[in-house]
DNA sequence: CGATTCTTTGAAAACAGTCAATCTGTGTGG
DNA sequence: CCACACAGATTGACTGTTTTCAAAGAATCG
């Protein structure tokens, strides 16, 4: 399980055993069942949190009670809430598995101390803090540039593995339309 | 002029005179025009920007010839495209002046050697991207939750200076809805 | 002051959302 | 193994919001 983690760092950072070792020692592994919670509106989200293997989803809901889904993540992404982690404050969204998963834990002064340990592995979190950044951007000007069937054929495009391993309900909610309208856009673009 | 950048910089790390003067060395200042472009579509964006006054728009312009704004930065902020930047590739999007404007202009390479000298700044640094990375997250919950006239009211209790300097229809173009949607939204909402 | 640009307004059309019913597939318990 | 229940997806009819197009009205700048 750690395993997994090891060789998504390894592909990008040169450690030794004993740092490995070390990250081992200072994270938290846990197992998400399929609608399993990990954070809930309301807590103050503590970590970073790294995906072994499965699905988990970050939304908020309204107060119509919809659901809003500001972000997926899969086995060799992180995800969690970075404004409650920083500004210590409760958090505004709910993250839970959309599939069984296994996430791998670090408290934040756990991973500061790793990123204060090893430079590399600092590095590294800035490097995908830059390109999640990007993500970010490329998705803004989707959600406000694109009609509900550009939005969907730029999805499938960017993001073929989810189209088959989250529920249609959840891509709509994702890219901001109805569940309703995602299907009659799906239907409209299977005819060409 | 480069004493904004200075004074920015000083309320966030501790430099010595020295470190400011190395830094000051390393940068390029340069004066906008309303319109003037910083970067144009196509071209490869090489830089790291922070404006020291005026106000900036990046933009992208689809096939119909419409604009969408993906960020506004004014004094104190940054900007640039760091997915042109980091991947070496041509730009998507525009950055010009909404006004007159000074930016003073980082190589990447010397902002990476600014980084390395000075560890402090390199902090700094990463703690902008986070901030930039909460930021974006946020206005991709307004983007796919909000109605057009939520979506306005959430801009101007979010950015009150903004509604001030920047033409309706750009707000209107980075809110992803049309000038007139907007006008008619803020008849209704200045019923109230 | 004139010219240009931005904003407002109106009417019609397009688009997406809502509500309700039906259909499909999956998994569970009898 | 079948029947049933449940969740998700589809479809239809309708409503409501937003866009489009066009014109008129402010505001701004040289």
């Amino acid at each position: 399980m750690f395993q997994v983690f090891r060789k998504y760092v390894a592909g990008k950072i040169a450690l030794t055993e004993q740092q490995f070792d070390r990250i081992q020692s200072l994270c938290i592994i846990k197992k998400l069942r399929k609608k399993q919670y990990l954070l809930q509106e309301g807590d103050t989200w503590k970590y970073h949190a790294f995906i072994a293997s499965g699905c988990l989803r970050t939304y908020s809901v309204d107060e119509k009670g919809l659901e809003h889904i500001i972000s997926f993540a899969i086995e060799n992404w992180w995800t969690g809430d970075k404004e409650s982690l920083m500004l210590n404050q409760p958090s505004k969204y709910n993250i839970d598995a959309v599939e069984d998963s296994e996430v791998i834990l670090f408290t934040d002064s756990n991973f500061q101390l790793i990123c204060s340990e090893m430079p590399q592995f600092n590095d590294m979190v800035n490097m995908i803090l830059q390109r999640s950044f990007v993500a970010s951007q490329s998705r803004i000007h989707a959600a406000i540039s694109y009609t509900a069937d550009e939005k969907y054929l730029n999805f499938i495009d960017k993001y073929p593995g989810f189209t088959t391993r989250i529920p249609q309900s959840m891509i709509a909610s994702y890219l901001g339309i109805t569940p309703e309208t995602l299907s009659r856009v799906r239907k409209l673009s299977a005819k060409k």
